[in-house]
DNA sequence: CATGAATGAGTCTTCATTCAT
DNA sequence: TATGAATGAAGACTCATTCAT
């Protein structure tokens, strides 16, 4: 009895998993404004229309993928921040390490994500859409913050600002990622993963004390 | 006497810069593909006809714009690492400064310029263009690279791979850039020049020897 | 219950025609060059958008209106032509008759046929096509010598160069018809068929044995 | 003295011929909507700008090129229709004759003209350029069904209606001049002269009695 | 629910024409 | 006289979005 509507609801949550996922590859690979709705749609195999069934518009499309993939990596990333119990060094490469699995599991999310800032799509999501956005993405540098603050008031880095630390990691980690990826691309052999552990232990060298 | 043709000159590469000025802040602000050649006319104050007097296309147009830039940094920051009679750790602070000094002298094309890597315009611009762009692009780092690995070779810096803290700096600069604009646009003080200096700091800790 | 389906097919068959009968219209009015997709659009009570939906381009809706019509007389001439059992004088009174009634049947696009050669649009389409338009134009021609050449062998039409012969027949009668359209559109009454049957006489009686 | 005031109005006339004669050659060459005025400039090596002193709109340059040539054409024909004291075979050979050499002489006049009537732009010109346009294309082949209505007053040419027998022989013209030339472009020998030779032999023999 | 079809509002680009010099 | 420069108007084509079925 139930069956029926569960499956339309199965269904229906497919359909839109289709849709975001072809966004999320279309976004990441052509930009905002080089992708067209009807790409999107012919990767999903569904007609124009059906997408606006699920989404408002355009923009709504967009931004329903970056929200989640950056909320997603926001709670764990504060999760990690949170294990007091551990020692600094090993929560930031902790970080490093999920925020690594987050970009594997789902690059495009990730290219989503990494890429908001530099993306000129202030100009195309509403005020409220990309204040919350900002939250969240500052939030990923603030748990680092959290974690190098710890490491210092326990003495284990030098003083410094916690904050341009944080943010030295957190651009280091991206940076790393799309040079490699352009590399990957040109033929190299797949360096991601050991090129960011070892910028890792290069920047944790500059602020570890003693 | 001479006077008028040399006037019509100057006017012309007037018209000129101004039209690359509007566009290099526009392309800057809302990317390529959501600025029109209208929007740039506009910024001109001119007709979009007339920017077809002196670019052959909106591409042209593009082009015209990064590929300059990034050539004067790199002839400058070539320059720089061919020091060699300055300590490498100068020279490392140099190039930090030249890059600077770039950007805030011309903020749009430095915009321009690193966010190169960041859009998806490989889609946009020819296949020669785009090469020709990546080489700068990675010419750039080349050099940071060039003096890391003195400084190895001269024992002052550890062993590492030179190209990879090169792009540890690389990185670390833009995104310091870009963090730091952001708060600016918040109302903070400015503490560009004094971050990225805090920054390269720590990252020369992070790498000398002893 | 299957009527849905059929209805959808046969409005999309209209919309089509319509917008084939626009543009023949206008092409043949107006010329190529100087017919929009505005005027076709307008013409056939629909927006410009909609005709991209049905051709690709400019071009395409053009070529799709020459070759078919050529392709149907090409095809219509050569089952004439090849009726050995008749004498040569009727077989090419037939074949004039054929290329009238086409004239009859659809003006446009006899006048988008026989113009071909005279506009300028060897510009405008691609190499391929238009190869394959000169083909099929001078299979026409083609069929009138092969004609006017068993009417030799069979000693009831004078030594003569075929070729020339056939060329001086398919010219008079575009003439024929271009000359006394002007006049019908100056009021005079419609002489059109019978001109071309006295024109057909007079070169037969130049072309006949005896 | 005067030598200067002669000396500019020669230049004069002579940069008005360079502007028509690229004009000549490119309407021909590719039809009139889709030369520019940029073209004719170009091949003029004058400036746009430059065109507008001498003619006052492209319609106008058009214009001025056509009539004249068919201007030109009109009273040569007319001439030879009144040489009353030849036998009309010869003087339906003169006409073909000078028609040829006219052609010869200047092609692309010859084009602009056979052309006119099949070319859309009676859209183009003003209802008084046309009409005149009008009546001088009809001059010419006025001037050949005189020469037939004297041949068949004269019984040498069977009864029929010596406008149409002009309208055939002048099609004629045109169609073999076009099949030549079509044959010509593909590599062919030069066979336009005697092929008209040949047709007009076949029409006589069409019309001429006993 | 899903979609084929339609379109209004643009986008880049071209061109005939004008005008200050 | 000659022209370099500028532009309004238009043209081909695209795309996000709607709606009847």
């Amino acid at each position: 009895m139930m069956g029926i509507t569960e499956r339309k609801s199965r269904e229906k949550e497919n359909r839109i998993k289709q849709i975001r996922d072809s966004a999320a590859t279309l976004f990441y690979k052509k930009g905002y404004a080089a992708t067209t709705i009807g790409d999107i749609a012919a990767l999903a195999e569904i007609s124009n229309a059906t997408i606006y069934l699920y989404f408002k518009s355009k923009d709504d499309l967009y931004y329903s993928l970056v929200e989640p993939s950056l909320d997603r990596l926001s709670k764990r990333l504060i999760a990690i921040a949170n294990t007091k119990e551990l020692d600094p060094e090993s929560r930031i490469r902790n970080v490093i390490s999920a925020t690594y699995d987050f970009y594997e599991g789902d690059p495009d999310a990730y290219h989503l994500v990494s890429r908001y800032e530099a993306s000129g799509f202030s100009k195309v999501l509403s005020k409220d859409k990309l204040h919350q956005l900002k939250e969240l993405m500052s939030s990923n540098i603030n748990q680092l913050e959290i974690v190098i603050a710890d490491g210092i008031a326990l003495g284990r880095f030098c003083e410094s600002n916690p904050k341009l630390t944080a943010i030295i990691i957190w651009n280091t980690f991206m940076g790393v990622i799309q040079f490699q990826e352009n590399r990957l691309a040109e033929g190299s052999s797949d360096y991601r993963r050991s090129t960011i552990d070892g910028a890792v232990e290069i920047i944790l060298q500059g602020i570890r004390k003693g």
